[in-house]
DNA sequence: ACTCACCCTGAAACCGCTTACAGTCGGCTG
DNA sequence: CAGCCGACTGTAAGCGGTTTCAGGGTGAGT
């Protein structure tokens, strides 16, 4: 039975009959001790359960050994994929994680930002729709920070980011090449970079093929499922329903997907749908979605370890814009329209 | 522009004109300051862009206002539910989330917990087939922590537990109502007291109304879709397939309903479906899933609460074991069987 | 005018750890 | 044997806050 209060290093060497400084050594594997000394320490560390309070550590060495992560919101698969990345590559370089999510505004975020001073020694911000000139007024300069999901190379900023355009026009091209032309779009949140990349890169294609730009058949979604549902419904309704449609997420396919299915339209033989991102259950969906495979644990690891790097290697590193190319899983949600 | 390094209090006190014991006093809103005194520090605190270096603070109050959430692991929208609640309520308390996933074995979770010592302030557990003893062992006693997903009531901690046998004898009983009497179950991974209870659970459903127990009807699972698939694919396959099945949890239905369907089975025609959770996206499944609600999220929040009337209140707070009662959400993946 | 209470304030002691610096000691070299 | 070097160790000064405690005003009561 340890004693009620944690012991401090003061005890321990004590305990083990040298200074704290020997004690400091030991544990940290720095400077010369002989092997008695390191012996006894370590034997009254085991007696004592002794453990380093990491605020005192952290004060004098300057480091805290955990990095933050700031979403826009803590929701869904997309959501936990990432954290999970992060979480991974964490644990490997001894980082701890500090997540926060569910920012309703700027404002909200700063706040967290500030709290968050002190606390960790980088930040990994999921930024999009968050603006350079914000960034640069409201992120502590000395704080190392890796941007995912920014729109374009934040100057100043490490970052990596999906090719959210060529995604989509290969989704896009995808359903061109299976020879649909009336093609529907449900859109992301307006503001939401990775949206407005979609929605561009959507159009692009379709002007390429000269297909017809309908904006009728350009709705609005939110990234959730509930959206993706009435978008579905209220396709599904039009007097000349689209033959394909394009979510630019997987959660609001999965939405659409169950729309149709209740408006009695059957997917693909009616309708084609493809999603964006490719998230676990995707493939498991009936029919399995055809969507963009975005590798979004591995974009998490990637800035981890990105940060860990910059924390380690100091300043001379030079600043990287990473870009990931996704690539398209076709599956059975896609098909040749029926009277093509 | 500010100043190339965080500005500390004493830079604060001296650009004020008052004491570092001031500036505290202000910051903190504890012991009287005159008015004149609070004016002169919060102008020096803006414009220096003073932010309190939390480790120091937490070195001499004791407290990190961080709370650690152990997880078995990152994966799938449950986990992403829960820490959505909990990061919620924490942020309404003022508390910070320090996630940690993916723990393989109990060696590597005690690791972690080690060195979180002094990190946080409060732990809230998920310890989904982890014994009481490993706990009282590793839990330093000093730091309050809830148990989520025990198994019975921890002697000696906090907890909130979902009825899992309850869920299971809605989810039998609501199958055998409707006639079926070779129901299926797809088990999660042994050693997960969730799992067990559920099996439990529905055995005694089973045999309170008499209905055949057939071993080669439960199959393994892992709470993974690939599992759901696999039983699924194994299930079609049987010379006289079982009219229902019970998924142990979502995940595991959604890769079950996706191996029925390639299978040329149709739900709930052929075959009905139950799941366990009700994650977000069970309701948008073709068919939609007939499941048993959880309020995954809810019960996330109400942890973090528990833990903070803990650390506020002290010692004097009665031990909790909250359970919450689960709920059948029927829908469109369950029917009367063909040949009733 | 003297006391006393009360409000406000600052000096200084912590919190627990790291680390620069200044030894101590034994053994080797010249 | 003096001198030096190198391996080891301890003392004490931070890190940046909070908090105790004592003291300096001020106004009221007598």
């Amino acid at each position: 039975m340890p004693s009620s209060h944690s012991p401090s290093i003061y005890e321990v060497a004590s305990s083990a009959g040298v200074s704290v400084a020997t004690v400091s050594r030991v544990l940290n594997a720095k400077g010369p001790v002989s092997e008695d000394a390191r012996r006894r320490v370590l034997h009254a560390v085991e007696t004592l359960g002794y453990v380093p309070h990491s605020a005192a550590r952290s004060l004098s060495t300057r480091r805290t050994m955990n990095i933050g992560v700031l979403l826009p919101d803590v929701y869904g698969a997309f959501f936990s994929e990432i954290v999970r990345g992060i979480d991974l590559a964490a644990r490997a370089a001894g980082y701890h994680v500090l997540v926060s999510g569910s920012h309703s505004d700027l404002a909200e975020t700063s706040a967290v930002l500030q709290a968050l001073h002190g606390r960790i020694d980088g930040l990994i911000l999921l930024t999009a729709g968050i603006g350079a000139e914000w960034l640069r007024r409201t992120l502590p300069s000395r704080l190392p920070a890796v941007l995912l999901h920014s729109s374009e190379a934040e100057g100043g900023y490490d970052s990596i980011r999906i090719d959210n355009r060529l995604g989509a026009r290969l989704a896009a091209d995808h359903l061109l090449d299976l020879g649909h032309r009336r093609i529907a779009l449900i859109c992301g949140p307006c503001g939401n970079t990775d949206a407005a990349e979609r929605l561009r890169g959507f159009r692009e294609a379709l002007a390429a093929r000269g297909a017809p730009a309908d904006p009728r058949l350009e709705l609005p979604g939110d990234f959730g499922e509930e959206s993706g549902f009435r978008a579905g419904e209220s396709l599904a309704g039009e007097a000349e329903p689209p033959t394909a449609i394009f979510a630019a997420n997987d959660a609001m396919a999965i939405g659409c997907l169950a729309a149709l299915r209740s408006r009695g339209l059957r997917v693909p033989d009616d309708v084609s749908l493809v999603g964006f991102d490719d998230i676990p259950i995707a493939r498991y969906l009936t029919p399995p979605l055809t969507t963009v495979q975005v590798p979004i644990a591995e974009i998490g690891g990637r800035a981890l370890q990105r940060l860990v790097e910059m924390l380690q290697g100091g300043r001379e590193i030079a600043r990287r814009n990473d870009v990931v190319t996704p690539a398209l899983a076709v599956r059975a949600s896609t098909a040749a329209p029926r009277e093509a």
